[in-house]
DNA sequence: ACCGGGTAAGCGAACGGTCCTTCGTTTTGG
DNA sequence: CCAAAACGAAGGACCGTTCGCTTACCCGGT
């Protein structure tokens, strides 16, 4: 019972030390057929109603083929989400490259068009695959992670245009960079959402009713002087 | 062959035109009963990953009374996402009734208050519902429909909101009424949505940092006068 | 330049389990 | 007493996953 014998079915060193058999480049494109083939089918039908024999088929190789990559599809899902919104905030991440670092208002405009501009390339819409990862992150909790990581992350983006646009004087110090930050995120998401749900929002017309003072001029907020 | 023999499965009427054997208010319980029940399991694990032996036992029901009052789990769902949605839109239509209606800033802060409300109250947090309804309309048409229809009509009422601004002058006149509610809406989705995903959002802080301006006050927007 | 050895990559039928739904039967209550 | 209400075992399809097998490829030796 239980000698020493290693466990080898991963560790290909110990198996044969000597150089892959096919290329890497070759297994992280199948890793990418699999990959390509299941967002589309989980974008159409969402990830607990799409069976792996749909996917399996979509991606043109066999069952065995499939979960040589993957070890289940639970894996295969934690990739996918793990993907999408991870490009998601590398995206988002250039909001803080350029110079000088746009105000809140432009930061958001700028979102929503990389949002309206995923959405409508290629032949997959990922916001779809996004919304089915909310979903998803409320059952299972390596989504969950996932999620929450990275989108906290794409909040603290927001944060720090609000940190920058404190800095120059155009926001208020007093504001809360946090929540402001939220309310932005929630500009983005929102729009995603709805552009899904009922039907198409014009990108530009919404990022300029973001520019729309909705709060009562006479009384509120004076915002640079008068600190 | 097709004789006009009439088919009585579901009309109590034809079979026997006596009064009912249980109290009407026996059967819409029983049928509350079962709602509920689903609806617990649904918010806590997804409609397509909650099998229907989950919510017959949470139920306290047998599978055969629940197809009694459900034709099928895509029935149940449906009536499920309707009751949802539609109690959201109850809700917020008292914002239209308050007098006089409030600001934008405002009307999102009540609605936003009310998503927190309604997240805390009751062993279930319906808003969890919510976004699984969003994924579920993404792939079921006839969810779509009812989403679709629900959150038009809520987006209806921002607008309203809106319009009566434009009317008190505390809005300019030039804006465009439907995507500033759109923005009102999205500002209360993601909050709705990042409470859940990123954890504990503060209402009282959240709708505070929708009032803070966060467009540049030197150029942009002369808000209310030298317009 | 060619060839055979051996391993990884790929295949797909089959498996146990779970799915939604049905229906013959039993219980209930007016 | 009898129809409606409720029951729950069983049906048949489909689920995710496995595993014995075939194919294809790289490498070392000739």
């Amino acid at each position: 019972m239980a000698t020493s014998r290693p466990t080898v079915k991963n560790d290909r060193s110990l198996y044969y030390d000597g150089v892959p058999r096919v290329p890497e480049s070759h297994l992280a494109a199948r890793r990418d057929q699999i990959i390509d083939a299941a967002t589309a089918r989980f974008a159409a039908n969402g990830f607990q109603a799409t069976g792996m024999a749909d996917v399996i088929a979509a991606s043109g190789l066999s069952a065995g083929a499939v979960y040589r990559y993957f070890r289940s599809k639970d894996e295969l899902i934690a990739a996918i989400v793990e993907r999408v919104v991870g490009e998601a905030a590398a995206r988002f991440e250039v909001l803080l490259q350029q110079d000088p670092v746009p105000d809140p208002a432009g930061a958001v405009a700028t979102a929503v068009g990389m949002v309206a501009d995923v959405a409508g390339r290629g032949p997959v819409d990922l916001t779809r695959v996004a919304v089915q990862a909310w979903g998803e992150a409320l059952r299972n909790p390596e989504v969950h992670t996932v999620v929450d990581r990275t989108y906290r992350a794409i909040r603290g983006f927001f944060v720090e245009v609000v940190r920058r646009g404190q800095e120059a004087g155009t926001i208020p110090a007093d504001a809360d960079p946090q929540h402001l930050a939220a309310t932005m995120l929630s500009a983005v998401l929102g729009f995603l959402l709805q552009r899904l749900l009922l039907g198409d929002l014009d990108p530009a017309a919404y990022t300029a009713a973001l520019r729309v003072p909705w709060v009562a001029p006479s009384s509120a907020a004076t915002p640079g002087s008068a600190g």
